[in-house]
DNA sequence: TGGCTACATTTCGGCTCCGAACGGTCCCGC
DNA sequence: GCGGGACCGTTCGGAGCCGAAATGTAGCCA
C-alpha cells in the first residue's frame, strides 16, 4: 500500500498530473485510510483467529450475525452482513457442508427461508467469538477507548452520509441516463 | 448491515451469549465501523464514476497506482494496492486486454515485468481521477477538513499496529504450532 | 379457477481474491 | 563454470462477489 509518510507528496502529484486541478486532499486520504485499514484488520483476523477454523471474513461475519441474531431470514441477514442475496446462498451452502448452519423453510410464507446455527455452530461462536474481539482489541491497540468512540462517530457519518444520500447522488451524477450495465454478470438470453 | 442505533444494545447481548464475559465494546464498534464505511464507499463509487468506464474498485486502483508512480514493477503494484501477486497478474491480464495498461520486460533484469499505461489508459484516467476525488468529497460531505484529518489520523495508527505487531501477534498466537493451511487454494502434490 | 403482480431465493456468467506450487532468472560461493 | 539458494511472476484450485435472469410462492381480483 501506499507509504503513509508520503500521502501529502501524493496528493500534489495528482495535481500536478492533473494539470493543476485542485484536489480534495484530507477526503482523498481518508478514503486511502480507510480502506487500507479496513484490508489490514481483515487480513489479519482471517489469518489468525479464522485461520484454525478455516472460516473466511465474511462466513465469519454471516454466522455472528445469526448468532447474534437468533433464526433469521436471509434477506435480513445479507442486507446487515453487506453482500448481496446472490452471493449469501453460496456462502451458506458452504456452511451447511460444514454443519454450522441449518435452513429452514418459513412455516406461513413459503418464500422465505430462516437460517439458524447448529449445535456446532453454536459450540464454534462461543469460542471464536471472544478471539474474535480480542483481536479487534488488538488491533485498536494505540486507540483509547475515547479515540475509539471519536473515529467510529466520524466512520458512522459517512456511512450515514452514503446511505441517506448515496442514491440521489448516483442519479444525479447520470443525469437521467441509463445506469450501464456492468460488463459482467448473467447475459441477456436470446431476446 | 447493523442498524448504527442498536451497536450498544448488541454489545450487551454479545457479553449475555458469552455468559458475562467482559466484551471490548468501543474496539468491536470501530472494527464494525471500519468495515461498514469501506463498503458502503466502495459500493457508491463502483456504482457511479466506476460504472462507465466499467472498472472494479481493483482494478482502478491498479490504474490509479500505476497512473501516478509512472512505470512500475508488478511487485510494488500488488503490494501498494493490498493485493496478491496472483491476483494482481489476473487484473492486469483484463486491463490488458482493453488496452488501458501495457506489460513490458525488464530491460536489465529478466524476472520482473514492467507496467505502464497505454494512452487510451492515460486518458481514461485524466477523467476519472477527478470525478473519482468528487465521490471522495461526496462520502465524506459531513466531515470537514479537520475531522477528516482526524480519522485518518487514528485509522493510520491502527494500520500501522498491524503493520508493525501484526505478525509479531500472530506468530504468538499460535505458540509455535502450525499456521493451519487455508481449506481452500491449491493442494500439495502428491508428495 | 385463472391470471396477474409482487416478492423472495436461486442460478449463472464473469470477475476478483488468496496462497501453494511452479518455472524462469539472478547471483553468490566454490 | 556450476551448483544452489533466493527472488519474481504466473498458474491453478477453491471460494467470494455482483447483478440480471430464472424459478417459485403469495395474495389479490375478476
Amino acid at each position: 500500500m501506499l507509504d503513509q509518510r508520503s500521502v501529502e507528496e501524493t496528493g500534489r502529484l495528482v495535481e500536478v498530473k492533473l494539470g493543476g486541478l485542485p484536489v480534495h486532499h484530507e477526503q482523498m486520504a481518508l478514503v486511502a485510510g480507510i480502506h487500507r485499514a479496513a484490508a489490514a484488520v481483515r487480513q489479519h483476523v482471517e489469518n489468525s483467529v479464522l485461520r484454525g477454523p478455516d472460516l473466511t471474513w465474511t462466513a465469519f461475519v454471516v454466522l455472528w450475525v445469526v448468532w447474534v441474531r437468533g433464526e433469521s431470514e436471509t434477506r435480513h441477514v445479507a442486507e446487515e452482513v453487506g453482500i448481496s442475496k446472490g452471493t449469501l446462498t453460496g456462502v451458506v451452502r458452504t456452511l451447511e457442508s460444514r454443519g454450522l448452519l441449518r435452513r429452514a423453510d418459513h412455516p406461513a410464507d413459503g418464500r422465505l427461508v430462516l437460517l439458524r446455527l447448529t449445535a456446532d455452530g453454536e459450540a464454534l461462536m462461543g469460542r471464536v467469538v471472544p478471539e474474535f474481539n480480542a483481536e479487534e482489541a488488538f488491533v485498536t491497540g494505540r486507540l483509547d477507548d475515547a479515540e475509539c468512540r471519536c473515529a467510529a462517530e466520524l466512520l458512522r457519518r459517512v456511512v450515514g452520509q452514503v446511505e441517506s444520500h448515496g442514491a440521489e447522488r448516483r442519479s444525479s451524477l447520470l443525469g437521467g441516463a441509463e445506469p450501464a450495465p456492468r460488463r459482467s454478470g448473467r447475459r441477456r438470453s436470446k431476446a
